[in-house]
DNA sequence: AATAATTTTTAGATTAGTCTAAAAATTATT
DNA sequence: AATAATTTTTAGACTAATCTAAAAATTATT
């Protein structure tokens, strides 16, 4: 049987790795699970013992192709209820990801198969990233940082690099949603922030902001 | 913060203690939980020290208020979401304990208050147990087993009182379910059976099916 | 009321996950 | 290449929840 803790520690990999790729330090993981880098250590020895990593001492760890399974299999929950709360509960997306955290160890795969088709097999969940689908298929998105559009792009906003409540309410406040038409009319070289033109608004954002929203350029 | 297990064992005490009035031995509690006795006792002092439940050695436990205000919320959580899972989801009644057993743990004010909204505030679960309002108070059915209804008496099924699978299927089978009409024709002296008639089909049924069945006779 | 049977508690050990502090290895800097 | 800084690991300890085996208390039986 495979722990909540472990499963937090192999989705914490998955993420911090891209994608459970690349190797993960183990200090890396001890800031993103807010703990200890010594009680990281044992953690990944025993992720390691079980089949769901490759640890080599002072090498950091990896995912194997069963970690990566169990990963995926986390996200895809997670996902499902993110899209869940909003769509069904009306939640807001920006108050979703806590007990999302927590629906996502629920074991059953019916549950999962059952709501899948509750919600409509949805592809992404409520702040634009894709849902893997029940065989771990996850849809590529070609999305570009608006930090990284020309003046004079045409663009839909597709997704959040930072999913934090702050950010969500921020873009809340002044009318941006996932789907929301955008245009870039102007880039300040001083300090790199960005004139947008939305329907019937403009808006100047900082370079911080631009770099934490995606886009599709159309 | 309360933790899984001590919830676990709350809800124990609760259900074996009749709703949380009477003493409970320690002996019953580790047989519902499928533990040993000494873990009972370990458990159920820190219970006590916690302030929710009253415990004197060698006399049993009980819940406090704040402990039966705890276990009430766990019940009403497990009850919503069977009441999910079945109005939803497409599971079949013999199937959402174990699941529910899993989400009744989740943490979330609004989570329950929305689940409640979506579902229509139903008043009792897939097995006919009422469902506790958000103030924790639980409306009383007055219902009898089968076995206790006279010959003649005419009934609606409103509830099981054993929901293991084994005995939802074998109602299933029969075409019982919640609110099916049933009329007691015959008991049989000898071993306590019963005839009953249902819509299209005379059906004999021993005693002790007619002891897991609650009707109400109308 | 004494003894037997049962129940409950205690004592001590174990596992999962965590921590602090010190040691070892790696990486960066002169 | 030697030293300094940083990262990672080890060693030993702690808490929560569990267990076994033995002791203590309660309840049942003669």
């Amino acid at each position: 049987m495979i722990t909540q803790t472990e499963e937090n520690y192999i989705k914490a990999i998955y993420h911090l790795g891209k994608y459970g790729a690349n190797n993960v330090s183990t200090n890396a993981i001890a800031k993103e699970m807010e703990t200890k880098a010594s009680s990281v250590t044992d953690m990944v020895k025993k992720l390691s013992e079980k089949g769901y990593a490759n640890y080599r001492k002072y090498q950091g760890v990896s995912l194997t192709e069963l970690g990566k399974e169990i990963a995926i299999n986390i996200v895809r929950k997670h996902r499902l209820w993110e899209v869940f709360l909003v769509d069904k509960l009306n939640f807001s997306w920006d108050e979703v990801h806590e007990v999302a955290e927590q629906l996502e160890h629920i074991k059953s795969k019916k549950l999962i198969s059952q709501l899948d088709e509750f919600l409509g097999f949805p592809v992404h969940d409520p702040h634009g990233d894709p849902i893997p689908d029940h065989m771990g298929n996850i849809k590529k998105v070609d999305k570009i940082l608006l930090s990284e559009a020309k003046v004079g792009d045409d663009c839909i906003c597709v997704g959040v690099q930072d999913s934090s409540s702050e950010f969500l309410k921020y873009l809340d406040k002044n009318g941006i949603a996932l789907g929301t038409g955008l245009k870039v009319c102007h880039r300040e070289p001083f300090d790199n922030s960005i004139t947008i033109r939305l329907k019937d608004q403009e808006l100047i954002i900082s370079n911080m902001i631009a770099n934490n929203l995606f886009v599709k350029v159309s």
